[in-house]
DNA sequence: TGCATAGTTCAAATTGTTTTGAACGAACCG
DNA sequence: CGGTTCGTTCAAAACAATTTGAACTATGCA
């Protein structure tokens, strides 16, 4: 065993008690993950890595958060392809060590990304999709179901109108975020500002 | 039997099919909505709405959608809690008819701000319920707890300000919203560009 | 009042999701 | 090599969320 430079122990993990301030942030950030759409756990690996000065261990987690190795080995995976975490090679030690990406706006920004490239565009070309099939209906000899149809074809376009408006703001947020964070926060601020007034 | 002005049935619901724009819309809007956390059939269930030319009665949304009697009758309640369907009195008729909300900003507005509300919130006082926890761990004995201790006040700061910062894009989203849609176009389009390029 | 239909509620069933833990493969070390 | 620990996978189990359908209440009408 390599001694411990730093009190931490490297055996068998001990001391599998979280703080109170990490208990409170990571079930808080469980839950709200889980809110948005992730896995529950996702959330509290993320905030205990994230409120922990070095990069921990699967074991560590594991012990912390009471889960099984299968669990910890999933979910780890399932942060990294997020890009949330990141692996961190530690010499000397052959077991993976991980943290967490501390830069919030650019995980969330990455995870935003991820899915509004799948959800909106799905969404968009269902539109499309529903708007074309309504074609055929315009030409019905039912006055009322041409109406229909009709009427079908603007709700759909003010769907698609709407999430038109969404990609624009997610791509704007996004890009904005590419640069640097604090540009954001002014721009949002700033923003804001002179819509309430307006 | 008040007599049918418009072809619609009274009795026991015809046309148990959709058209296809109406079940491609209503599948992809409930798959959306249940994405965002809501029961996917609330989805479904606006869209049909929101897609009827007149306003239907919880039999008729049974029948298109399949659904129980039970199901349907829940699935209305939550979404006039929502308040994104409201009930409609239809003279000689004594079922309940349901309408959509059609104007979708109002909708979405009124949803995240009920949202907003409990979740941003709730996170909020995490944050500095946490961060009070802490504060007896800076004068630890140990150099290292303190350290630790000092840099999850920091972490958490940063948690905070992330949160403050959404409550504010949400605020000032919700405040425009309340005005008219139209200007919350302009502002979005606007605010984007600008800060695209920036 | 009594019948018929509309609407609600809730326990049980169904469906969907997450976690567990044992089995396996890979890497390191003596 | 063989032993040990680490990490992954996956079928089964546990758990969570949603739906069903039958029992019930309420309302309109004759």
């Amino acid at each position: 065993m390599v001694p411990s430079t730093d009190g931490s122990e490297k055996g068998p993990a001990r001391r599998a008690t979280l703080w109170a301030s990490e208990a409170i942030v990571s079930d808080m950030v469980g839950r709200l993950i889980e809110f948005w759409g992730f896995k529950r756990n996702m959330g509290r690996v993320w905030a205990v890595l994230y409120l922990s000065p070095e990069p921990l261990t699967a074991q560590e987690l594991r012990a912390v958060l009471r889960l099984s190795s299968g669990a910890v080995s999933m979910i780890l995976n399932d942060l990294s392809r997020w890009g949330v975490v990141r692996k961190v090679w530690i010499q000397g030690d052959r077991r993976d060590h991980f943290a967490a990406e501390v830069q919030l706006w650019r995980m969330i920004s990455r995870v935003l990304s991820e899915r509004e490239k799948t959800e909106i565009v799905v969404f968009m070309e269902a539109c499309e999709e529903a708007m074309r099939s309504l074609e055929s209906k315009m030409t019905a000899q039912d006055a009322r179901e041409r109406a229909k149809a009709q009427l079908q074809l603007e709700r759909i376009k003010a769907l698609l109108e709407l999430a038109r408006l969404g990609k624009k703001l997610l791509d704007g947020l996004l890009s904005t975020a590419k640069l640097d964070a604090e540009p954001l926060t002014r721009f949002l601020l700033g923003g804001v500002r002179r819509a309430s007034s307006l």
